[in-house]
DNA sequence: AAAAGCCGTGGGAGCGCTCCCAGATTCCGG
DNA sequence: CCGGAATCTGGGAGCGCTCCCACGGCTTTT
């Protein structure tokens, strides 16, 4: 193994500068800079990640704890995982993968032990059991979600209220007077998770304001065929319907037209999700940029590991686009 | 923070005691063991990581490659994740998310600087550019798929060539003539991946053997309803239907029905993939165990850490599970 | 002309752990 | 009672790096 002492014999230099043209935190002169350089690459030098640990007490690799429960669309979380390796590497980071069942001993072995600098929780709960560990925690944490009590941590996610809202104001905006939520299965809600409550809340807001009769029904996409008929049963003048349940949209569109409802002559839709979904239905839709979100949580992380101060809480906003499933009057 | 040092005095040992204590390398009266354990948990002591690495030259990391391409079916992916993930801890390892995008700059960059043991690298290509260092690393990897020319490799997979087989024979011991494969995208078989070539060339042999007449198609699920009309106008008396095609399942049984057939009284189907889906669908399918292919990956990564010979080729079996979509004639 | 400041570099202690080399103790058979 | 084997423990070098402390040479200030 090629050790930063070789490279330092065969620049000329001492250890110490190769260290410093390697970190650049003091000024070397260029013909220095440049003939280590060299030698690095001669000698195909790479630190060895161990000792610079060590040594510098930071390891440069951070956590990623993922969701493995049901409810949660899996590609999304993908692109948000794919989203913040990429991120990561900008930053000279890598991504150490947690499972949430680690749970609480999950976190506090990779942080006492050194393995990572800081910690980036996808899919918080509104009373997570984690979140005393991070506040208590000597390292750095970005939580994807809002819990209910989000003081003393830094959180991001979507604005799920404005993508309720957004939805319910576009329907409103078309004339529909009678529209429908449909959401996450009934075991999100039940858990408490925060984005499933925000979008209703945004939803049922926004129709109150504009005088708009609204219901909503969480929906598991196993059973999309019974939601979407008997919503229908008990909600005959429904004419726009939001669908917050990526897993669910292509079988609830199926069932509607079961029943005989023509898409969008009878019943409006708006997806609230991924848009390449929407897009190939030729949905109207919110999108829910994945990406993005992987990308800033990570950014976040990295301000906070650099000392500086984050936001405690970040929305990112969604962006409507309209397409032929909500046509104008 | 704690050091080793510190549960030493606290436990009225030497640094060298507790540390044979945590590894186990040689042998310590219970005495000993009870109170440096005692010690270790009264100070809440753990090990740092970097440091053991530096000394031990092991990280307890290893670099998983996840791919991020188009054609493969994301749920799976990550099913194979979590398991590797969760495996790896069995064996008190944690896992290194790397990006397939890294190549092999990636991997020479993990590998030389020490910052993870051994390598798993998904969904890996016939004549995969990182062969080659994969060869030439002085850590073990281990390959999911198969590349053209796995030697001096480890290599598991599914058997698809018995999936393909399994297919075809079951339909033709139902009687059925005139059978299809649907399979993967036609991005995918162009790549050269190996699994769909193998799927089809099992799918084929076992139809020649039972002197069926078969026939295969790639299938992008964007455009599952046009794949389905363009095989039943061209082949009009076709009763057996074989699909490996995850995401293209749901589109394709739509459009058959949309063509005017009844599944299964005028065609018979059966899905290749995770059993989930089929089972939820009532199809007869041939399940290609995600978890259990990430389980064994992971372990035979660790018995080539521990020194241990690994075989080059592992095979994981499918199950054929019949349910009501290919009915008894 | 001496003092003070600046820039570029070297020396080397120390990060926390592992594991080789010994040393101490106990146990056994002769 | 002794030699040797077996069992258990301690000491401490060394893993490869970072970063504090110095230092020499040069320029600018007093």
């Amino acid at each position: 193994m090629v050790k930063i002492s070789d490279v330092a014999r065969h620049a000329g230099v001492s250890p110490s500068t190769v260290s410093y043209v390697l970190s650049g935190k003091r000024s070397i002169s260029d013909q220095t800079r440049r003939r280590v350089m060299d030698s690095i690459r001669a000698l195909g030098y790479r630190p060895h990640a161990g000792a610079r640990a060590l040594a510098s007490n930071r390891s440069n690799v951070i956590a990623l704890v993922v969701p493995l429960r049901s409810g949660i669309h899996v590609p999304i979380v993908m692109q948000m995982v794919i989203a913040a390796v990429t991120t990561a590497r900008t930053y000279d980071h890598d991504v150490l993968l947690l499972t949430q069942d680690e749970g609480v001993g999950g976190l506090e072995r990779v942080a006492g032990s050194a393995l990572v600098d800081a910690i980036l929780v996808m899919d918080v709960e509104m009373h997570d059991v984690r979140l005393p560990v991070l506040r208590s925690l000597d390292r750095p944490s970005v939580l994807i979600g809002f819990p209910a009590d989000p003081s003393g941590l830094t959180c991001i996610d979507w604005d799920f209220e404005a993508a309720g809202a957004a939805c319910a104001e576009h329907l409103a905006d078309l004339g529909h007077r009678e529209i429908a939520l449909i959401g996450a299965p009934p075991a999100v809600y039940e858990r408490g998770t925060g984005f499933a409550e925000r979008t209703k809340a945004g939803f049922q807001r926004a129709a109150a304001e504009r005088g708009v009769h609204a219901v909503v029904r969480p929906c598991d996409p196993e059973h999309a065929r019974e939601t979407a008929a008997d919503l229908l049963r008990d909600h005959p003048g429904l004419t726009g319907i939001a669908v917050h349940n990526e897993p669910a949209v292509e079988p609830l569109l199926t069932a509607f037209r079961a029943s005989g409802r023509r898409i969008p002559d009878d019943l409006s839709v708006i997806a609230i999700g991924p848009d390449d979904l929407a897009a190939r239905l030729e949905l109207t839709s919110i999108s829910i940029p994945a990406e993005e979100l992987g990308r800033q949580a990570v950014a976040l992380l990295m301000d906070k590991l650099n000392g500086d101060q984050a936001p405690g809480a970040t929305l990112l906003p969604s962006r409507l686009v309209a397409r032929s499933s909500t046509p104008a009057a």
